[in-house]
DNA sequence: TGAAATCACCAAAGCGCTTTGGAAGGACCG
DNA sequence: CGGTCCTTCCAAAGCGCTTTGGTGATTTCA
């Protein structure tokens, strides 16, 4: 038992400096000392501790994630820990820590700014970035390489960010559903402020638009994404005079709670009433089996929290680099719960 | 801005001591000095840095969490994100940032060693503790500070822990169904090599007892807690030739899944089938209304993750405190999805 | 064979903080 | 008035590592 690079020099009478290097694989040390010093700290169990390596090096090892709760409704986004097992895989191969801060998401500035300050992170990642989202101009400011996950609308191509491209997905989503004979389409979207709602919507009415349709306010909601706000929404759609024939969902869990509503009123998905959602293929809520549940514009929330991983890893390690966008497109799959309109 | 101790401490005409002690609220400092000092800190936007501090004092301020990742199934738990959430609640109040490791679950052991031995935090959080666990002893051995979430079943005073009553809870849910005069109850039940399934497990089968019954081995099942798990579940069990009238399960993600089946199948919860689950309280699964969708136990693992971050913090601060233990109560909570056997 | 190049190692400085062990100066006291 | 005791500050050591700038010893080459 090694405490430290002391002890372990002592023991094998070198230097700190060479036992340092042969660990670290320097090309200034014999074969044959390198060997020995590496069985020696093997055998003694010895790890160089983080801090006093950290403080050397100037580097951290450590990516940050901000992780924001919200305030409304002291909700965490569900998504998150699938993203983080995805970005957790890219640092552990890369050699980096993870460290998290859960922050209310109106103190998300003065996190970011007290991690880049106190020196404890190499990187961060950005979740959820809103319409007109002040962290990014921080980061940048601040100058401490970032990934976002999403996109802020404006100035795209001047950070880096691994986003899905959400318009595309929903247009197609539409367009399958108009071409099912679909003129009633409501959209049970997130809250509309982040950047992957207003997407979303885009693509929604553009969609519609192209088959000559006009989207009905009424039929518009947005809200955070429980599955009691999707049972809410589509409750209140449902007793409408002139009701939707299907809907087009933000996200599985939201789209549990329609799926409820529909069934409350004796009818059935897929039949009377068709539902599109989008599915971040989360590890605990498959949409799976040979025929899925529900028709859905999916893509891998886990994937996309590697990607992000692997390129903040990147950024930091190629100095000079630029910033870098991955766009991923959804894969859209056919469940049972879109069939024709009835009339 | 300042960008370190010296710079500031120059900048005031003080040595670093002083600074350094007026900042940190030491007594040696007159109170003019110490006012000057904070006022110049904050102007110049000084922050101490973390890796320097820890490396001086021998903490870290940093509490570590080893998420485990099924290897089977790359699953990620999904009550995970509430539980971090309540305990990173606690850790910013106390001044604690929190490391996350995610890591495949046959290579735990491992992950804790190295946080020992790097030094990188004061103390550990351990999830989903199971039968023969063998991290519990490993960190005793290490003698790392630590929280249990859950139980591992033996020596349970030897160390600290936060639990819900799990036992009690399932005992419960079982009676209510047993005097709703149903007498064949199915269990839809987590992987059974985990603490808390084991717990619920004898719950199950000793209330079952009481009431003159026993338990039938086709109506139990385990395994990894999904939507989809819940649906395959329910659905061979409802095809039995003597089906079950109610439902007891381990979490709201299968208990979805089972209303799933029970519903393909034209029957309807709280009518024809009962069913009382396990409810997380998790902020995006919400099982609220005026009448919940589920009759349930309800224990908020949030609430779990908080407690557990202040009993951590606690341990760390006060030396010399022996292991504490917390046991939860779960509210038993009537939803629609119960009612009187049919014959 | 002597100078240059290479090899294999080491002493010591430094990363930015905390903390120990004083020291100067004024107040207090007999 | 000399000694003691606070008060308020400081110089310097140390946390455990990396890295700079060497130094002898051996090999290479003209």
């Amino acid at each position: 038992m090694a405490k430290n690079l002391k002890e372990l020099s002592q023991l094998l009478g070198l230097s700190q400096t060479t036992v340092s290097r042969a660990l670290n694989g320097y090309p200034e040390v014999s074969e044959a000392t390198r060997l020995r010093v590496k069985a020696a700290a093997e055998q003694h169990n010895y790890r160089p501790s983080t801090r006093a390596r950290s403080l050397a090096t100037g580097r951290s090892m450590t990516m940050g994630h901000v992780i924001p709760i919200s305030t409304k409704h002291e909700m965490m986004n569900p998504i998150f820990s699938d993203f983080i097992a995805g970005a957790g895989e890219a640092y552990s191969k890369a050699g980096y820590d993870m460290m998290l801060s859960v922050v209310p998401d109106d103190q998300e500035d003065s996190a970011y700014r007290a991690m880049a300050r106190r020196q404890s992170v190499d990187g961060i990642v950005v979740h959820g970035p809103r319409e007109n989202d002040s962290r990014i101009a921080l980061l940048q400011e601040i100058g401490l390489p970032f990934v976002v996950h999403g996109r802020a609308p404006v100035d795209v191509n001047d950070y880096s960010w691994v986003d899905v491209n959400n318009r595309r997905a929903f247009a197609r989503a539409t367009k399958l559903l108009c071409d099912l004979g679909h003129k009633r389409i409501a959209m049970i979207n997130g809250l509309e402020d982040m950047d992957f709602a207003m997407r979303r919507r885009q693509g929604f009415e553009t969609a519609l638009a192209q088959h000559g349709l006009t989207h009905d306010p009424e039929l518009m909601s947005s809200d955070e994404m429980t599955e009691h706000y999707g049972y809410e929404a589509a409750h209140k759609m449902l007793a409408h005079k002139n009701p939707p024939t299907a809907f087009l969902v933000s996200s599985l869990i939201p789209a549990l709670g329609v799926r409820r509503a529909v069934e409350d009123r004796g009818q059935r998905l897929g039949r009377e009433i068709s539902l599109i959602t989008h599915d971040d293929a989360l590890s605990y809520l498959g949409n799976g089996g040979d025929v899925p549940m529900f028709t859905a514009t999916r893509s891998s929330v886990r994937q996309a929290g590697r990607l992000a991983g692997e390129m903040l890893v990147e950024m930091i390690e190629t100095p000079g680099i630029g910033p870098k966008q991955t766009l991923l497109e959804a894969q859209l799959v056919l469940g049972s719960s879109t069939g024709p309109a009835q009339i």
